[in-house]
DNA sequence: GCACAATACCTTATCTCGTAAGGAGTTGCG
DNA sequence: CGCAACTCCTTACGAGATAAGGTATTGTGC
């Protein structure tokens, strides 16, 4: 009845994070046999996220894809507040254990960041997930085990390859939260991209006529955007939001490159 | 009853953000007159959601602080998200519009930098608006002119700029989302961020014997963390994070610069 | 001065959540 | 066989957003 606040919730949460329980097959306590396994609520849970947004994600949601109550899912995991931990966890499981470096780091890091990308693209939901404290699971361990495998190559110093990563870290969820704002923008009003942003600037012309005035470097640098007449393959921000990003992690990396150069004589 | 789903929002919450309603002090209405304003209700909900997170944020707590019920504030703002697209709007405002660029725009982008982070600080409800749509008010757009204008001495082509700018935002959240994450943790156990970490680290030791042999490289890098006996002012990891933030922003205008000097030759 | 209509605010009700409490059926072990 | 552990369910509560509709207030036209 009494929930141990901290210490307790964290050692629990730990070990589901760990999958530390099952003691490998041997099942020796009477009562009926588990129908369901972490992992699948795990996965359905995922599944529920990545179709209907995080907002749909509730217990009754999850627990009717096996036919089940809500309150069947509360003998797998303590809370939402963990299974949410969970997904989060599982998810990065996605992420490519190990990376070729034979081109060097540079590639590496890009590498590694064009798919830490996709995989928020593939599941929006993470950008959503709070970190009130780390989550500090394996796969999440793992990915960061691969930056810093990548970023050993350049000889650097501590604190400078944890700037980085934490960079690093920072440009991709910023880029994919952009992405991902500018899809559900679009996909809410049913409207392509394209026509909202037109719908969007004519009404705000329309209700602050002096913006170009009081915002000209605003108003230049969106007037001065490529404007390709062909609409085909992927959307026009999407390719602008990819080039951003790269460009933004390109410009990092130079930064960090005269700085590796510079310790390497 | 019908909502005008997408347009008839989006011009209503314009409307709102851009304080377009009141044609300056002529009423004309029968009924009574209205006691609260917009403004107060926006910085009412900011109160309640810098006091209680953005959890606690409701509409009643929000209607309470004037004594008043939550359907009373449905009479000036639609629905509880524009009220947060509002307060998001408004506490953009503390942000000084104009930055001094005497000391170069280095320094202008680093204490542009710096006025962000604080803003986020300050509100760390700011980083759970899921921006589902851009918010376009008008004292973001102006955060977003001031960088504009300082990064104008750069000379810089814009696609690079639109690169730095959107990297600059990304890293600025990210540092910021990194220390709210960090306090929070340490605030809601009650132990110091010290004790947390280290009944945190002793815990993970417990349950994943083998950690330092699967995560080589993150076991080291924690390690290697400077550890100064002293506990005295500022926390160690928040003094950190500065460093970190610091540091990321130097890379990248390491990076910024080279390319300001290509371009001018 | 008075009826009317517009308006602000309230009460009530609905629906959705997370999850506490307390069964009821299931199953391995002594 | 009976106990005890275990899974899953029903029911219930309280909190939240917000729809519907009622009531009181107030400026305008007669």
């Amino acid at each position: 009845m009494v929930v141990y606040a901290g210490q307790g919730d964290a050692r629990r949460t730990l070990a589901l994070l760990w999958r530390t329980s099952a003691p490998e097959g041997a099942r020796t306590a009477p009562g009926p046999k588990p129908a369901l396994t972490v992992d699948a609520i795990v996965d359905a849970a995922i599944a529920v996220a990545d179709a209907a947004t995080m907002d749909g994600l509730s217990m009754r949601a999850v627990g009717e894809r096996f036919g089940r109550t809500a309150m069947s899912l509360y003998t797998y995991v303590p809370t939402k507040r963990e299974l949410i931990d969970l997904m989060y966890d599982q998810a990065h499981a996605e992420m490519p254990a190990d990376h070729d470096l034979s081109g060097g780091w540079r590639v590496g890091v890009e590498s590694w960041a064009n798919e830490l990308r996709a995989l928020y693209l593939r599941h929006p939901w993470l950008l959503q997930v709070s970190h009130a404290r780390p989550v500090l699971g394996p796969h999440e361990q793992g990915v960061l085990e691969s930056i810093l495998r990548i970023l050993k190559e350049t000889g650097l110093e501590p604190t400078v390859v944890r700037s980085v990563v934490g960079s690093l870290f920072s440009l991709v969820r910023g880029a994919a939260r952009s992405v991902v704002e500018a899809g559900s923008a679009a996909g809410t009003t049913g409207t392509s991209d394209a026509e909202w942003w037109a719908l969007r600037g004519s009404l705000l012309r329309q209700i602050v006529p002096d913006f170009d005035r009081r915002f000209p470097l605003s108003t230049r640098l969106s007037a001065e955007e490529p404007q390709p007449s062909s609409a085909e393959g992927t959307p026009r921000w999407e390719r602008e939001a990819r080039e951003a990003f790269t460009g933004g992690v390109n410009i990092l990396l130079d930064g960090v490159e005269s700085r590796a150069r510079r310790r390497a004589h």
